[in-house]
DNA sequence: GATAAGGAGAACG
DNA sequence: CGTTCTCCTTATC
C-alpha cells in the first residue's frame, strides 16, 4: 500500500513501482479455494472511471458491505482498521481524482518500506514509468516516521466519511476494530443488490478494453510468481507503458523513437525533457557534458553518465535504456508482424529480457531517487537555469548521425544492423545497482590513450567522418577536419571540460618522441600520421 | 588569427 | 612513473 510519503515521492519521480494487475472481478466472483495469506496486500479497485488508491477507493458503505468471499483471506491490515481510520477515508468525489489503475500485492520500493514483500520477484522485476500528468495526489504530508502502515491513511486529510454503519464495527473490540469475520458473516446475509455501486465498479471492464488487457488469474501472482513466464505479461505491460511515453515524448520533441538517430541537438532536447520530466537537477552546460549524438550517447555506459552528471547520470542512462528497449520492441513487433502483443496474457517477445533490464535499471533509479531525497525536494524550480545551446554542433555533425553500431576497427560497418541496440544491450552487461558498480566495466573507459581514441573516431566514419577521417589509411595518415569537435569529444571522454585543440595537439605531438606518431612528409595543417604498428 | 612546434611543470591514476 | 593536461613562447601558414 502506498503510504502518503510514497505518494509524495511518486509524484516527484513521476513514476512508481509497477503494480501487478489482475481483475478484481475474478477475485470476487471466482469460486476459488485459494487462500492468499498475504500481509501488505493492497486491495485496490481497477476501474476506468473510478481511479482510487488502495483502501481509500472503497466507499465506506461499499467497503463495509463488500462481498468477501471467505475463501480469500484478507490482509491483517484491513482487519485492524480503526474507526478513526475510516473517518479519514475520502469522499467519492475526491476519490475520483486519484489515479490508480493497478492492484499491488507489494509496496513501492521506498526507503520507508520495511515489510517483506510477499512476492520478492515482483519487487525485483516490475517497474514502469508512470505518466506524471495523470497523477493527482492526495493532500497528505509524509508519514512522520516514514513507515507505511494501515494508519497511513490518517494522512489523507480533509476526507469525509459519507456514510458509516457502526454495526459493522466489531461488537467485541473495545478499540472499534473492524471485525472482518463479522463482515464475512454479515456479507453472507446481505442481498446482492446492496452492493450495486461496487458491483458496478467491479463489473466495469472498460479498463481492460482501454488497456487491451485480459484478466490475469491471481494464481499467477501469488505463491508461484518466480518464473519468467509468470512475469512476462506484466513486463509486457510495462513495456507498453514505456512505449506510450516514448511516443508521446517523440511527438512533443519531434525526435525519432530510436535514440541512435538523434542528432546532437536532439540529444540535448531529450536530456532537457528527461530532466524536466523527472524533475531532476539541471545539468549546467549540458551540451559540453553530453556533446554526443544519439548513437554515441547510446554507447556510453552507466558509469560514464554518472561521472559526467553525478546526480542524475544514472537516471538519464536508465531512461535511455528504456527508450532503446522500447524501440527495439517496436522493431521486433513490426518485424514479426505482431502488433498486438501487449495483452497481459500474450507471450513475451524477444524484447522481454531487454525490457527487463531496463526495468531493473528503473528500479535502481527509483531506489536512487528515494535515497537521494535531499535532491528530490518539492521545489519546482529545480529546472530553472536549464539552458540548451543548440548552436554548438555543426550542421555537418547533424548529418553525420547514422544509426549503425560501429565499434570495430575499420568501421565500414554495413547497414545490416537493423537492431543495433539489441547487440549493444547484450554486449554490455547491465548493471542493476548503481551504487555497487565497480569502475572500469563500462563500454567506454576513460583510461584511453589519445591515439586510441583518435583511431576510435577514425573507425566510425559514418559518425565522425566530418570531424576526423583517413587521408591514407594504409599509411596511417589522417586529417582532423573539425578540431573543435574532436577536442570536445576527447575532453568529454577524459572528463576534461577545458580540453581544446591546442592541448590535444600538444598531446599528439608528444607522440612524435614516442614513436606513436610522426610528422607527415609534407607538413599539412591538421594532418597527422600514425607510426606503423599503431596505424593497424 | 589559426595552427604547429616544442619546453616546462603540474596533475592524475 | 608514465601519460596527459596546461601554459607558455616562437615560428609558420
Amino acid at each position: 500500500m502506498f503510504s502518503s510519503s510514497a505518494f509524495k515521492e511518486t509524484s516527484q519521480s513521476s513514476f512508481y513501482q509497477q503494480q501487478t494487475i489482475y481483475d478484481l472481478n475474478t477475485l470476487l466472483s471466482e469460486s476459488s479455494t485459494a487462500t492468499y495469506g498475504v500481509d501488505n496486500f493492497d486491495l485496490s479497485l481497477l476501474g476506468n472511471d473510478y481511479q482510487f488508491d488502495s483502501y481509500q477507493q472503497l466507499k465506506l458503505d461499499d467497503a463495509l458491505s463488500i462481498e468477501i468471499d471467505s475463501n480469500y483471506q484478507y490482509p491483517s491490515q484491513l482487519t485492524q482498521l480503526k474507526q478513526e481510520d475510516l473517518n479519514d477515508w475520502p469522499s467519492s468525489q475526491q476519490q475520483q481524482q486519484y489515479y490508480s489503475q493497478l492492484i499491488s500485492p507489494i509496496s513501492p520500493a521506498t526507503t520507508t518500506y520495511s515489510s517483506p514483500s510477499p512476492c520478492p520477484s515482483i519487487e525485483q522485476h516490475f517497474t514502469v514509468i508512470k505518466q506524471e500528468q495523470q497523477i493527482v495526489l492526495p493532500p497528505s504530508p509524509p508519514d512522520s516516521n516514514g513507515v507505511p502502515s494501515p494508519q497511513s491513511i490518517h494522512h489523507c486529510e480533509n476526507f469525509k466519511v459519507e456514510q458509516f454503519d457502526e454495526s459493522v464495527l466489531s461488537p467485541s473490540a473495545g478499540e472499534n476494530f473492524i471485525d472482518i469475520n463479522y463482515l464475512l458473516d454479515s456479507s453472507d446475509k446481505k442481498p446482492q443488490q446492496d452492493h450495486q455501486v461496487l458491483r458496478g465498479f467491479l463489473q466495469d471492464t472498460t479498463f481492460q478494453r482501454k488497456h487491451n488487457l485480459k484478466p490475469l488469474p491471481l494464481e499467477n501472482l501469488f505463491g508461484g510468481l518466480t518464473q519468467r513466464g509468470d512475469i512476462e505479461p506484466v513486463i509486457s505491460l510495462a513495456l507498453q507503458h514505456a512505449k506510450q511515453e516514448v511516443q508521446a515524448t517523440c511527438n512533443a520533441l519531434k525526435i525519432s523513437p530510436n535514440p541512435l538517430e538523434w542528432t546532437e541537438q536532439q540529444v540535448q532536447l531529450w536530456i532537457n525533457s528527461t530532466v524536466k520530466q523527472f524533475k531532476l537537477e539541471a545539468i549546467p552546460k549540458c551540451e559540453t557534458i553530453f556533446p554526443e549524438n544519439g548513437q554515441m550517447l547510446a554507447m556510453l555506459s552507466d558509469e560514464d553518465f554518472i561521472r559526467r552528471a553525478p546526480q542524475i547520470g544514472s537516471i538519464l542512462h536508465a531512461q535511455l535504456e528504456i527508450w532503446k528497449a522500447a524501440y527495439v520492441d517496436v522493431s521486433n513487433n513490426s518485424n514479426s508482424g505482431d502488433n498486438n502483443s501487449t495483452t497481459l496474457t500474450s507471450s513475451g517477445s524477444s524484447a522481454v529480457p531487454t525490457m527487463n533490464s531496463a526495468s531493473l535499471s528503473q528500479t535502481s533509479i527509483w531506489n536512487q531517487m528515494l535515497n537521494d531525497d535531499s535532491d528530490m525536494s518539492d521545489d519546482d524550480d529545480s529546472d530553472v537555469g536549464m539552458e540548451i545551446d543548440l548552436q554548438t554542433s555543426s550542421p555537418a555533425a547533424v548529418s553525420a548521425s547514422v544509426a549503425t553500431v560501429d565499434g570495430c576497427e575499420g568501421g565500414e560497418s554495413s547497414a545490416s544492423s537493423a537492431q543495433p541496440t539489441t547487440t549493444k544491450t547484450t554486449k554490455t552487461p547491465k548493471k542493476h545497482h548503481t551504487h555497487l558498480q565497480k569502475k572500469g566495466s563500462g563500454a567506454q573507459s576513460s583510461h584511453i590513450h589519445l591515439w586510441q581514441f583518435l583511431k576510435e573516431l577514425l573507425a566510425s566514419p559514418q559518425l565522425h567522418g566530418t570531424a576526423i577521417r583517413w587521408l591514407d589509411r594504409s599509411k596511417g595518415i589522417f586529417k582532423i577536419e573539425d578540431s573543435v569537435r574532436v577536442a570536445r569529444l576527447w575532453g568529454t571522454r577524459k572528463n576534461r571540460p577545458a580540453m581544446n585543440y591546442d592541448k590535444l595537439s600538444r598531446s599528439i605531438r608528444q607522440y612524435y618522441k614516442k614513436g606513436i606518431m610522426k610528422k607527415t612528409e609534407r607538413s599539412q595543417r591538421l594532418v597527422y600520421q600514425f607510426c606503423h604498428p599503431y596505424s593497424l
